[in-house]
DNA sequence: TATTGTTATACTCTATAACTATA
DNA sequence: TATAGTTATAGAGTATAACAATA
């Protein structure tokens, strides 16, 4: 508090924090995975169909809250890698079932890996319960009610 | 942990929960800084220019971490509404003073009061000491040091 | 008629390159 | 030569509209 100056401000701003901190997020993560030969969205897409449930593509997108459109040229970019496979719903032909491959699944637990040692990095600055503590108020914030509110 | 589905390993990636919930903030910010004609980004303008410094439009192109090009349409947006004024520097010809006007400075002061209200109501779900912890940790995970850590 | 995947298109956001004027 | 502001342009990202296949 002994330099304040006119850009502390600007920098204090709650919206400036949190953008700014997702795109330190974003860099590390995404250095991560580039490992890999992936980025964040392939990364999220690949978490999704890696979940256990068949899903269809569009279902997919909605858990990722993207556009069925947008998942369109994602899933394209997983099928050229090898790392996803389309394939037609049995009982309805309208619906793609896209999933993992070998290759896909491999590259998903290496990526699980990847993340989380970039999450470690991010995270460095917090000890181990001010991180959990940061994590439950993500989750309480993103629910907007008052479920975590324990005063 | 009862009724654990597919789409909460998504939901609970770090990546995701940061994402919405900077969304859901933009959208309360938004919605209250909207009711006085400006979005997120003309707010951050009028907050750089209206801290007490003389700034220059580059000068405050780089305390808001956006390009000297992306700033001349957020000032001119500015300067059509009123609340903002260019003016030559005095001592260097090339350069333009961006200062708020009367106007601008008593729009300033009404956003500060719709954004506090704004995170008034994202912040419902937080006590107070977490509100304050929560904070602090985005502060420290942005300095990207180890300064925040104490355990 | 409605839905899924797809394509074409448009729109937003932002950065790069090039120009003018000033230094 | 270099810098500040400006303009034109291009690129990424994503959404809307329209179409084909299927329900």
């Amino acid at each position: 508090m002994s330099d304040e100056t006119a850009g502390n401000e600007i920098e204090n701003r709650f919206g400036y924090l949190l953008k700014h901190v997702q795109s330190r997020y974003q860099q590390l993560a995404g250095a991560a995975l580039e490992q890999l030969g992936i980025d964040g969205k392939q990364w999220a897409v690949l978490v999704t169909i890696g979940s256990g449930e068949e899903l269809s593509q569009q279902e997919a997108a909605n858990a990722l809250g993207i556009d069925r459109t947008t998942m369109v040229a994602l899933v394209d970019g997983l099928e050229d890698k090898g790392l996803a496979r389309r394939s037609r719903h049995p009982e309805d032909r309208r619906k793609n079932i896209v999933e993992l491959t070998t290759d896909g699944r491999r590259t998903l637990e290496r990526a699980r890996k990847k993340v989380a040692a970039a999450e470690q990095t991010f995270f460095a600055p917090l000890s181990s319960p001010d991180i959990d503590k940061f994590k439950t108020a993500l989750r309480a914030l993103l629910r907007g009610d008052e479920q975590g509110r324990y005063e």
